[in-house]
DNA sequence: GACCAGGCACATC
DNA sequence: GATGTGCATGGT
């Protein structure tokens, strides 16, 4: 095993199965990944009940057809409401103009062209797009968040200021692509980074486990080492 | 009251 | 390509 699995490993023994993504559909896991840009899931979960509390917006149709007034209203508790009901108008407005609306027909779509396809939506990112990939069809595309950063730049994997694309590569090469294993890694990733000012603040069981130190740092943004050979897998 | 939260687009250098 | 900024609410 290498350190990226045996990490998986760790974590999964510490918190167990996750059963991502936290959606009662594939749509929803698509809505919630818009709304929870750069946001605390909590805010996020008062969007999403205010939508199903009405008449279940949760649905492409009913969404598509809801007034961009109202949809601001009703997610506002997620903040930046304004720019969010844009990027969920824009989403819907492709999905019905290539997919007419339907999950099943867009799920049809090879990885790499679909990818693409969600990337030219305006306010839809590479995170977003690939927490949809994941999480919404089961294709194995690794998600990086910023907690996944800031755990592995915190334990010296990685440089925390490498592109999305290399961060991406450096999971992908060295775990089997297996959408299962690139679900539950990704979920823990977010479980233990809300945990992590906790546990890293005095001590990180990952960072003694495998790497024999005390966690120094955290809480705060992980200080980064200037000398990048310093980190265990410099891409 | 300060700081942060599962980003993104856009402006500027 | 790197860096800074606006977007906004709610919890700690």
């Amino acid at each position: 095993m290498n350190i990226i699995e045996e990490i998986f490993k760790a974590l999964f023994e510490k918190y167990g199965p996750q059963y991502w993504w936290p959606a009662d559909s594939p749509f929803e896991v698509i809505i919630g990944a818009i709304l929870t840009q750069g946001t605390n899931w909590n805010n996020v979960e008062k969007a999403i009940n205010n939508l199903k509390n009405n008449i279940d917006l949760l649905n492409p149709e009913r969404l598509y057809y809801l007034s961009d007034e109202k949809l601001e209203e009703l997610i506002k508790p997620c903040g930046f409401y304004k720019i969010k009901t844009k990027r969920i108008r824009n989403f819907l407005n492709f999905f019905f103009k290539n997919f007419d609306g339907e999950i099943n027909k867009m799920a049809k779509t090879p990885t790499y062209l679909l990818r693409e396809k969600l990337l030219s939506i305006s306010g839809l990112g590479k995170e977003t797009v690939d927490s949809i990939l994941l999480y919404t069809f089961n294709r194995p595309v690794f998600v990086i968040d910023k907690y996944t950063r800031k755990i592995f730049s915190c334990l010296r994997v990685a440089d925390f200021s490498l592109s999305y694309d290399e961060w991406q590569n450096l999971f992908q090469n060295l775990l089997f692509p297996i959408y299962q294993l690139f679900n539950e890694y990704h979920a823990l990733l977010v479980v233990h980074g809300k945990n992590r000012c906790r546990f890293c603040k005095g001590t990180c069981f990952i960072k003694e486990r495998f790497f024999s130190e005390k966690a120094q740092f955290c809480h705060k943004g992980c200080p980064l080492l200037e000398n990048k050979s310093n980190y265990y897998l410099a891409t």
